[in-house]
DNA sequence: ATTTCAAAACATTCATGTTTGTTTTGAAAT
DNA sequence: ATTTCAAAACAAACATGAATGTTTTGAAAT
């Protein structure tokens, strides 16, 4: 009797002092959405690989029977955690978007918001689950339409910017998922790269090429050179 | 794509019958180079999570005995595979830079090259391992110096197009940098995002942009905008 | 001969999925 | 209203399997 394996005591805020009197709807809605946090943020800071059932069930202050009671496997877990991820992540785009119709927004900032966005965890989770999808074909079904999502709510943006600037629809499309582009690849790179200057000088560089790119041979067909 | 039936075309026979007359220095050079191929070989085509040591000596024809025998942990054969594999890109670019001093090299061209390079499974396969890096640092010290070596590889052929251009040395290097972080980016969007098309117009664009990128402003100093 | 390299068998660890048991909710019946 | 019962939510322990590291045995080179 040296001890008494009373798991989720000490670990984040208790789930028993929730109230007395919850709902069966609101009890598995709130132990998802825990496991679901749990999920994503051990993702980021411990990775993918090392994301075990037993550690997110202890964050997420619940049992691993509770998890497995809720999620039929692992892997289950780890995609709908995923998706309720980038659900969240489609809304404050959609948000932002839609705050740009009222307001004027200048390219840079929109640059600045998207860099903003990714560069704050986001897109090293987007790397930690990449791979996987390399080699998951259910998780990549899963997940493509989410991402298809996100994409139109890019497109949204870009046409926004697009009318303003007398651009080409497409031509702007293409030029500013060029900029999304190269923001994942400064992220990544910034892995084994630790360089703020590095990065700060690309980013405000680019921030002032966008406008350039934008504004550019208006009517002047891409020339279908090789 | 990605196609290496070259050395790789009988996975198991060829080691014990390969010579009967080899050096002890050969023997272990021979195992394990091909224990570093493999390893690379196994990481774009199954995924570093599921590279399993058993799995990589059957690839390479050699039992789990002889991998354990030259590298104390499936750990280190990873890292110095990588790293074998890193010192050798360097190589290739470095050979690629020599030959641009001897023949006259646009930057379309130069586009092509790293996006081939790089679109041809290598960045996949850092997709596999930066993720890994992220939370080992062991791994990430190991690393930081031959991925130091790339960039001043990327370096030597940025300072070439900066003289021919006529643009300011560091801007050059900014701007080319910018090419390999898009061209991250864009590998990396492949794995959700199946549309050649797409990608195949950020190309062509880009490679349009550049010498615009490269021609304007020698003397303009960015200003400290926003 | 003795040192190095390679193969096979063994042991350990660890995470998942499974099973069994307990508590809480919700609703029908009295 | 209270009681009773069923189903869902939660908890804990067990068992399987896979992968790593270790040890033992055998072969090839100096």
């Amino acid at each position: 009797m040296t001890k008494e394996p009373k798991d989720s005591a000490n670990i984040s805020p208790p789930r028993k002092s929730a109230g007395p009197k919850r709902t069966q709807a609101q009890r598995t809605e709130e132990t998802t959405t825990a496991l679901f946090e749990a999920t994503m943020e051990l993702m980021l800071s411990d990775g993918l690989s090392r994301l075990t059932t037993q550690a997110i069930a202890k964050k997420a202050g619940v049992s691993r029977g509770a998890l497995t009671h809720h999620f039929q496997s692992r892997e289950e877990l780890i995609a709908e955690a995923i998706h309720h991820h980038l659900t969240a992540l489609n809304e404050k785009l959609l948000a932002f978007a839609e705050t740009m119709q009222r307001n004027e927004t200048e390219v840079g900032a929109i640059a600045d918001f998207l860099w903003k966005m990714m560069s704050g965890g986001v897109f090293y989770v987007t790397l930690e689950y990449l791979p996987e999808v390399r080699h998951n074909e259910s998780l990549k079904a899963r997940l493509v339409p989410v991402t298809k999502e996100f994409h139109n709510g890019l497109e949204a943006i870009w046409s926004h910017v697009a009318e303003k600037t007398s651009c080409d629809p497409k031509q702007a499309s293409v030029i500013l998922n060029m900029t999304m582009c190269l923001f994942r690849g400064m992220i990544a790179q910034t892995i084994l790269r630790d360089d703020p200057d590095y990065y700060r000088d690309m980013l405000t560089q680019w921030k002032q090429i966008l406008p350039v790119l934008l504004q550019r041979e208006a009517g002047a067909p891409p020339s279908s050179s090789n």
